[in-house]
DNA sequence: AGCACGCCGACT
DNA sequence: GTCGGCGTGCTC
């Protein structure tokens, strides 16, 4: 029996049925320096392998087995405080990952420390003890004697040459000969991309590059692409030929290519500090929500409260007076924005009023700046952080208020373990912190609203525009109707009027077209045959830029087809209606008209639709097509005319929440319309004009859209009236993903033996909404329960017995509670 | 997951 | 008689 002071540690690479805090013996020295927070490097598994750790506190043991050391503190100071720890904890319970995932959360990201195993001569041998060793030996020892400093594992493996046996290793440790220690690599790296180029030696002609011998044709159509590109990504010069990586090796082993880094570079925000800005002057309707607000926040307690404003109706405005509250109080805040409308227009607001206060956090950043940013935050310089979902976990000290805006995006929840919602952690941090959460939406999530309307969230609306704007007129345009009379164009005589309408009178429109639907997909003119991604069970879309078929989920591409492959047609039919095409169709139609178009093909490069939307605003353009990422956030007063090409097909997706969504991307597309001193205006084109959503949304009633949505989520029992616990498997073979969810299923029908009062509906399994992703099956069991710790209890203990299973190496699972987009 | 221990077949 | 196959069980 052994009785210590511990230090206890989260340990990284442990998988959830064994993870917890292990405990580990710290040595007089490292006990010194030991805090919770840190980042250690412990002895861990049967070969006590090198891991990192993070100390989350101290303990003591009592056990049967003796415990193991601490090997190094990595840090100085701590990483994470305490605040963050719990927080851990209490991510690890909810989201039914270890307690290391919850933590990594919480680091800046590029802190990866890299550990490795390295050897070297624990002292000069003499010639005798040389000669007593195998050849084998003999050649290993020489290595490391030709080496000033020790040799990590793998560049020794490849120096020696051959399998290195861990025999010969061991027996060379046993001897006392060769030290076998843990590196440390701390990769702080700046991020950078690999590029390529044509060697500069090769003369850059065609001609030159035709006659250099021994080159396939697609080493040829490589090269041909780079004297076009001059540089460029491996990745990119794939997606434009079609060819794999291997080709692209092959070049550079040839030297007619090279490669090299390139560092990501981020133009950063220009850090203006505090420029003039004027006294901010709040109408109203906004000055008494800002007065309420800002009540709840001196109340001095955790509170939360919805600002549902209408859109253009300065919800902005409302932030920054609060934000100069808390900051007055010398507390820090959080303000967290969807990813696309986190432009520099919008942050450069910030950076004008609150200077260097101001730090922002988001995934365009190289790896550097966020390091720096976070350490701004950290060391107290920074107090306003901006940024998107991650910025949640900010290592702010003393918060006052943390901002949602809109609330309802998707953006928010995780898509990968851990699968937190950004509005729980900050509900969880505003709570230990006395401290008030902002909601904002023009179209609040139904959970969200009905919390507001029952008393839970404060309520704050803003109900009319600022200033002199006033909502759009929205009109409907019936395609029905449009075909019967012989338009079978996308674009109905209606809007194509409007259109004209406001190019005549020099103001600019906007033209939404979801995603869905508008990709161009190939099948076969006779048997009707589409064509698939091999990989996965869906179509795949063709690409104009590039001039092939690519998969969206496995990133897989292909060349056009001749004919088709089941009944060898050569009639290939080009179906849905591409994004090229309806910019061919309005060019047509109108051919005076400056057209823009932003989608995928176009910002194939990150940033590039911020580019896109400055040449809108600046150059005259007369139409903007787009997908979602033309609703959102967009400022541009000259706008007057917004078309919505097809309403339906987001419509009628099999998910309880379609309605909700529709109705928050038409609301918002909508109310890109009429911003300025100019009355705006809509048009919906859709095959069903009678459908009560699009009424709604006609007559942006959201008030009526709740409260028709909330009847319907009571009689078929969705949230807000229950949770939805989703339970994912995938794996190769679809015959043993499909086995271990039923046995999932009988575990939990077993177990819910025992639990009879629980609350619990289970639906399947069933297969996922697309059943093939990059060649591993996925079906899904659904729960509608209660999310309460009696449940996640449950869910957590059949997780645990499901991993002690065999076929739990073949089959993966994760749980997904109350999921935004379903798999 | 990743590693060591342990029990059976193929082989010098 | 030994090398190495992978089934099994554990991780302070």
């Amino acid at each position: 029996m052994f009785v210590n002071k511990t230090a206890l540690v989260a340990v990284e690479g442990s998988s959830y049925h064994f993870d917890k805090p292990y405990s580990y013996l710290l040595c007089d020295d490292l006990d010194e320096k030991a805090q919770p927070g840190m980042r250690v490097l412990v002895p861990f598994g049967n070969g006590n392998k090198g891991r990192q750790g993070i100390i989350v506190g101290f303990g003591s043991y009592e056990g049967e087995h003796e415990l193991k050391q601490v090997i190094s503190i990595i840090d100085d100071a701590p990483l994470i405080s305490e605040e963050h720890i719990a927080l851990a904890q209490w991510i690890k319970e909810q989201c039914f990952c270890t307690l290391y995932e919850a933590l990594k959360l919480m680091l800046p990201a590029g802190l990866n420390l890299i550990i490795s195993i390295e050897y070297s001569l624990s002292k000069d041998l003499t010639e005798q003890e040389y000669v007593c060793l195998s050849g084998t030996e003999q050649r290993l020892v020489n290595i490391l004697k030709q080496s000033s400093k020790p040799l990590e594992k793998n560049i020794l493996l490849e120096l020696f040459g051959e399998k290195i046996t861990s025999k010969l290793i061991s027996s060379l440790k046993e001897k006392n000969i060769i030290i076998e220690n843990n590196s440390i690599d701390d990769k702080k790296s700046e991020s950078s991309v690999t590029m390529i180029r044509l060697c500069t030696t090769t003369e850059q002609t065609e001609e030159l590059l035709a006659a250099v011998k021994g080159i396939t044709s697609k080493q040829k159509k490589v090269l041909k692409s780079m004297l076009e590109f001059g540089a460029a990504t491996i990745k990119e010069v794939c997606y434009f030929t079609g060819v794999t990586p291997a080709v692209i090796k092959g070049l550079i082993k040839k030297e007619i290519l090279e490669q090299y880094e390139k560092r990501i570079f981020r133009a950063p925000y220009n850090n203006a500090a505090n420029t003039a800005v004027n006294e901010l002057v709040l109408s109203q309707t906004q000055q008494l929500a800002y007065e309420n607000l800002l009540n709840h926040y001196k109340a001095g307690k955790a509170s939360a409260s919805l600002l549902f404003g209408i859109t253009g109706s300065g919800k902005t405005s409302v932030f920054m007076k609060l934000i100069e509250n808390v900051l007055n109080d010398n507390k820090s805040i959080i303000v967290l924005v969807p990813e696309i409308s986190l432009t520099p227009q919008a942050v450069q607001r910030f950076y004008s009023r609150f200077g260097n206060k101001v730090a922002v956090l988001h995934s365009g950043l190289s790896v550097g700046e966020r390091l720096d940013e976070w350490e701004r935050i950290n060391e107290g310089y920074a107090s306003i952080v901006v940024g998107t979902r991650s910025a949640v976990f900010a290592p702010c000290k003393n918060l006052g208020l943390i901002i949602i805006d809109e609330e309802q995006e998707y953006t928010y929840k995780s898509e990968f373990s851990p699968r937190y919602h950004a509005r729980d952690i900050a509900r969880f941090r505003c709570a230990k912190n006395n401290a008030l959460l902002l909601l904002a939406s023009a179209t609040p999530s139904i959970e969200t609203f009905y919390a507001a309307q029952s008393g839970k969230y404060g309520l704050e609306r803003l109900d009319e525009r600022y200033g002199t704007a006033n909502l759009p007129q929205v009109v409907m345009a019936d395609m029905k109707n449009e075909f019967q009379n012989g338009n079978t164009t996308i674009l109905s005589d209606y809007l194509l009027n409007e259109i004209k309408n406001n190019i005549q009178e020099k103001r600019q429109s906007i033209l939404l077209m979801n995603r869905r639907g508008f990709n161009t997909f190939i099948s076969c003119g006779e048997c009707g045959e589409v064509i698939n991604c091999p990989n996965c069970s869906i179509p795949m879309t063709y690409h104009s830029a590039n001039g092939r078929l690519m998969c969206h989920y496995c990133g897989y591409s292909t060349e056009i087809p001749t004919k088709c492959p089941n009944c060898e047609s050569h009639h290939i039919k080009y179906s849905g209606a591409g994004t090229q095409k309806i910019e061919q169709t309005i060019t047509e139609l109108l051919p005076d008209a400056k057209v823009l178009r932003m989608d995928m093909d176009t910002t194939a490069n990150k940033f590039s639709h911020e580019k896109i939307l400055t040449k809108f605003e600046n150059e005259h353009y007369d139409i903007l097509i787009g997908t979602q990422m033309v609703a959102k956030g967009l400022d541009f007063p000259n706008v007057t005319l917004v078309g919505v090409l097809s309403a339906d097909q987001m419509l009628f997706m099999n998910d309880f929440r379609a309605y909700e969504r529709t109705f928050s991307l038409l609301t918002q597309v909508i109310g890109r319309s009429g911003r300025g001193i100019h009355e705006g205006r809509a048009v919906i084109q859709t095959g069903c004009p009678e459908n009560i959503l699009l009424r709604f949304a006609a007559e942006q009633d959201y008030d009526a859209f709740y409260n028709n949505e909330i009847k319907m989520r009571k009689i078929l029992l969705y949230p807000p009236f229950c949770d939805i616990c989703e339970i994912y498997f995938s794996g190769i073979s679809e015959s043993d993903v499909l086995n271990a969810a039923k046995v999932f299923h009988s575990m939990l029908l077993e177990e819910m033996q025992n639990h009879k009062k629980m609350p619990l509906r289970i639906l399947g399994p069933t297969p996922a909404a697309i059943l093939k992703i990059n060649n591993r099956y996925r079906y899904k069991i659904i729960l509608k329960c209660k999310n309460n710790k009696a449940f996640r209890g449950i869910i957590s203990s059949l997780l645990i017995a499901y991993y002690k299973e065999k076929m739990s190496k073949k089959v993966f699972v994760s749980v997904d509670i109350n999921p935004l987009s379903s798999i």
